[in-house]
RNA sequence: GCGAAAGUGGCGGAAUUGGUAGACGCGCAAGAUUUAGGAUCUUGUGGCCGUUGGCCGUGGGGGUUCGAGUCCCCCCUUUCGCACCA
């Protein structure tokens, strides 16, 4: 298969006695693909890994490893990274690029439960399945440094990972309402419920109080924050960042708990703090929301009032988290009878309750402002509740109407608040709460969005959480070299409404001594988050030679961060939050010498076909592997990456795919011409020139993902070269071979081999260098305009002076046609580009 | 509702960031070569008109400019996030 001897150049009658002239893709891909196995083209070994001299790690989302194979979203995703990684090769870097599987979590054990196999044996059979169709579509992918999170020799590490954080305090166990979805079963993280539904399946989600695992990410909270604003990111993936973690600046203000004293209302020592960031308002505060669940309400109601308050609680219990959270529903809620002193004022307001205001949010409560808020307008005007004017804007007195709430909070200046009265809006918030905050009635307080995560599940399909409950020594972690606490495996996994994990279901597995007294104790029965596992498997990479640590030091000093990670913006907030806590909390404990884990991320677009996401309900799904036995992964991969910008995604279209298949072959057939030999005479001048402008063009697009028009620019430069039925010389095509190769690498390593090179062409920096000279035009075509309007064209060296310019334009019959009768009052010149007459 | 991005031929999409709109590809038309090929090659292809020329044309309307797809204002549409977040 390769070639004997050890020429670079080997005359080109090697290619006339084979008898294989013709581009049959499958046999070429099927070809290289072996070769680079076999030869170990795209691994690097644990030596490699530590000596590199130019490391880049080039890092892509791995896949779930779903049962329908690999789909085509996954080719493009892997495809646009592919090409990254081996651009970067070619200029130089040693680069490595693994592959692995998210192969734990909901996803894989609803699917097994569906077809009712056991995920031990269906996820083996789909990681298999996914290798096969990866290695098709030609990634230049480590296999010798791959990862499976349900490997015990991957998450025994995850479990790792997960007592460090406990052991630094980073883990709590406690009852909290949780979102508990009733058809997966389980409960869901805050981001995991999409506007009240299960993210996964849809279903109304509902409100439990069960004991969960929480790592406190909120801790981290400003830094995850602040760092937004020094790395190299997705402008769309920031921003989702920044509005997922949601800060928001305001005060606390402090409403005492009235109590009747005859016909007076006196404060009590009991508060209800609001969050509030428009604490100027406070003056119009004329009544407090709780939240139905709010721990006060009890301390609130009164007597006469308590029936209705159970009665609306329970309601509220009952209804579902998306039809509570409908912003368009009419607002209700129930009066508790108590009040509350308004701490500006020193009036008692009344305290309502209503599921308009949400506990996780803020403290549970809102003092209400409703002549300045709409949530609040709307309620107090359903329920005939006081509304005052506390800010006037422009043109407006402190008695002028509301029939809306005036929302302003820039331009107003405050009234009916004593002697606040005047100020502009943002003075009065800070003097305001300072003034509250001397009486201890307030405080400035930023409040986020950001929840701590929650990390346990109540399912079977993953790692389980290395935890023993004793009942003398409460939560003792699993000793390390316990780990990893494997997953027994049973035949009933089905998780079940009991709200607890199948493994409470196996006795002989959770019953254990306790490490710490010997007594008897039981493991924590439930699993840990999907979004555990992929939080730090960047991290494992580069150091699956070593079974005894999860990350080597100096591997990782060596790799990491990585480089550039691309991927899908759907995981903009989950994953990439996640895994920038891990590596943080990682950071501070002094396992990893950096805090924020990927230098560069790039996300990709979506692929769509006839308007709309592919999708099994809409039947437009595209299999790859079709397409790739007709075509070939070469032209898949140019087809796909041409579609559109990379950063945006394409529509997908079936034809279009005959478009880069012709380039390949018309490349294929520059190269090795049906008949006679690829001449070996200079390169023209003019096709120099343009592939020297092919070749800049490239080396600026392709690290900057601009993959549709970088292919572009090739087709046009073969076009070029194949001009008018043209046979382009060897060292016209040679460079381009180059330039495909991070595109279509097996049909560039065919020709390589084929235009006499020995080994691969990703071995060794062949990335062609331009020559600025060489690109340089020799003539330039000036357009030239009179009043703005082109009436001809002018072809010149460049450099021209505007004065001779001026004189060949004038020399044009249709400029000069332009010109008669009227009078040139200016001449605009843009060198090299444009002359513009302006006449009058 | 809020936020972001985007509207360019029959279609996917280009356009050096204010300087010849429609690169490249699909599709279509005509031809060459093959005539088992989704192979190859040539030419044409935004619309309209008096066709060596001219007018119109980048969602709609206004504006700035010698010059606007690109900048500014208003409106419409689509897509994607967030969604009673106090």
């Amino acid at each position: 298969m390769r070639p004997a001897g050890n020429a670079r150049h080997r005359p080109p009658k090697t290619m006339s006695n084979d008898p294989e002239r013709g581009y049959r893709p499958a046999a070429v891909e099927q070809k290289w693909q072996e070769a680079w196995e076999r030869d170990g083209t795209n691994t690097l070994t644990a030596d490699e890994l530590r000596s590199a001299e130019s490391p880049f790690y080039n890092l892509m989302m791995f896949p779930y490893p779903s049962a329908e194979g690999l789909h085509v979203g996954n080719i493009y995703a892997f495809t646009g990274a592919d090409i990254h990684g081996r651009y970067k090769r070619m200029t130089g870097h040693t680069v490595f690029q693994p592959m692995g599987f998210d192969a734990f979590g909901i996803h894989s054990e609803n699917f097994a439960l569906k077809v009712g196999t056991h995920p031990m044996e269906l996820i083996p059979r789909n990681v298999a399945n996914f290798t096969r169709q990866l290695r098709r579509t030609g990634g230049m992918f480590d296999w010798q440094h791959t990862v499976d999170t349900t490997d015990p020799g991957y998450y025994k590490w995850t479990q790792w990972l997960f007592l460090q954080l406990f052991k630094a305090g980073l883990a709590e166990h406690k009852e909290a309402p949780v979102n508990w979805c009733p058809s997966c079963m389980t409960v869901l993280a805050n981001e995991q419920v999409i506007a009240g539904a299960c993210e996964r399946c849809g279903t109304p989600v509902e409100q439990r109080r069960i004991k969960q695992w929480f790592f406190k990410i909120t801790r981290y909270v400003e830094r995850l924050l602040e760092n937004l604003d020094h790395i190299d990111w997705s402008e769309t993936t920031l921003k989702a960042q920044r509005n997922w973690i949601g800060r928001s600046e305001g005060g606390e203000l402090r409403f005492p708990v009235a109590r009747r004293n005859g016909d007076r209302w006196e404060p009590t020592d009991q508060v209800v703090p609001v969050f509030t960031t428009r604490p100027d308002t406070v003056f119009g505060a004329t009544y407090v929301v709780l939240a139905p669940e709010h721990p006060m309400v009890d301390v609130v109601t009164t007597p006469e009032a308590q029936a209705a308050v159970r009665d609306y609680q329970a309601r509220t219990a009952a209804t579902d988290l998306v039809a509570r959270q409908k912003a368009d529903k009419t607002k209700t809620g129930v009066f508790t009878g108590g009040r509350c002193i308004n701490p500006a004022t020193g009036e008692p307001v009344p305290v309502w309750i209503a599921d308009y205001v949400l506990m996780e949010y803020g403290t549970g409560a809102i003092m209400a402002v409703p002549g300045h808020d709409e949530r609040d307008f709307e309620f107090a005007t359903e329920l005939g509740l006081p509304i005052v004017r506390v800010v006037a804007g422009e043109g407006q007195q402190a008695d002028t109407p509301l029939d809306e709430a005036y929302t302003d909070n820039r331009n107003g200046r405050l009234v009916n608040s004593g002697r606040y009265d005047g100020l502009p809006v943002d003075e009065a918030k800070s003097a305001i709460v300072n003034d509250l905050a001397k009486e201890g009635l307030g405080e400035l307080r930023v409040n986020y969005r950001l929840h701590d995560w929650c990390v346990s599940r109540q399912r079977y399909w993953g790692p389980p959480i290395p935890i023993i409950h004793c009942p003398s020594c409460g939560a003792v972690p699993v000793p390390e070299y316990d780990l990893p606490v494997e997953l027994p495996a049973v035949d009933d996994f089905r998780p079940d409404d009991s709200g607890v994990s199948p493994l409470a279901r196996v006795e002989d597995w959770f019953r254990v001594p306790c490490p710490e007294c010997g007594g008897e104790a039981r493991r924590e029965t439930d699993v840990s988050d999907n979004f555990l596992d992929n939080s730090w498997y960047f991290l494992r990479y580069p150091s699956t030679d070593f079974e005894d640590r999860p990350f080597d030091p100096e591997i990782t000093r060596q790799w990491l961060p990585v480089d550039t990670y691309i991927g899908g913006n759907e995981h903009a907030v989950l994953h990439l939050l996640y895994s920038r806590f891990t590596t943080m909390a990682l950071h501070d404990l002094g396992h990893l010498d950096f805090e924020e884990p990927y230098i560069k991320f790039r996300a990709h677009g979506l692929i769509i076909r006839e308007g709309s996401k592919m999708s099994k309900s809409k039947g437009n799904v595209i299999v790859p592997d079709p397409i790739i036995e007709d075509y070939g992964a070469d032209t898949f991969r140019l087809y796909l990456m041409f579609l559109g910008p990379f950063s945006e995604g394409g529509d997908y279209q079936d034809t279009g795919i005959t478009g880069p298949h012709g380039f390949v072959h018309r490349l294929w057939e520059s190269v090795v011409p049906k008949d006679g030999e690829l001449p070996d005479t200079p390169p023209d001048p003019d096709v120099e020139q343009k592939l020297h402008q092919t070749i800049r063009q490239l080396s600026e697009q392709i690290p900057a993902l601009q993959y549709n028009t970088a292919i572009a620019a090739m087709m046009e430069y073969l076009n070029v070269a194949r001009a008018g039925g043209r046979r382009p010389s060897r060292a016209e095509v040679e460079p381009l071979v180059c330039l495909v190769a991070p595109f279509a690498p097996h049909v560039a390593e065919e020709l390589w081999q084929r235009l006499g090179h020995e080994g691969s062409i990703f071995d060794g920096a062949n990335w062609p260098t331009f020559d600025p000279a060489k690109a340089a035009e020799s003539t330039v075509q000036v357009a030239v305009q009179v009043n703005g309007k082109l009436r001809g064209t002018v072809s010149v060296a460049p450099g021209t002076a505007e004065a001779d310019l001026v004189a060949l334009a004038k020399a044009e019959a249709n400029v000069a046609k332009h010109l008669e009768d009227v009078q040139v009052r200016k001449v605009i010149h843009v060198p090299d580009r444009l002359l513009n007459f302006v006449v009058g």
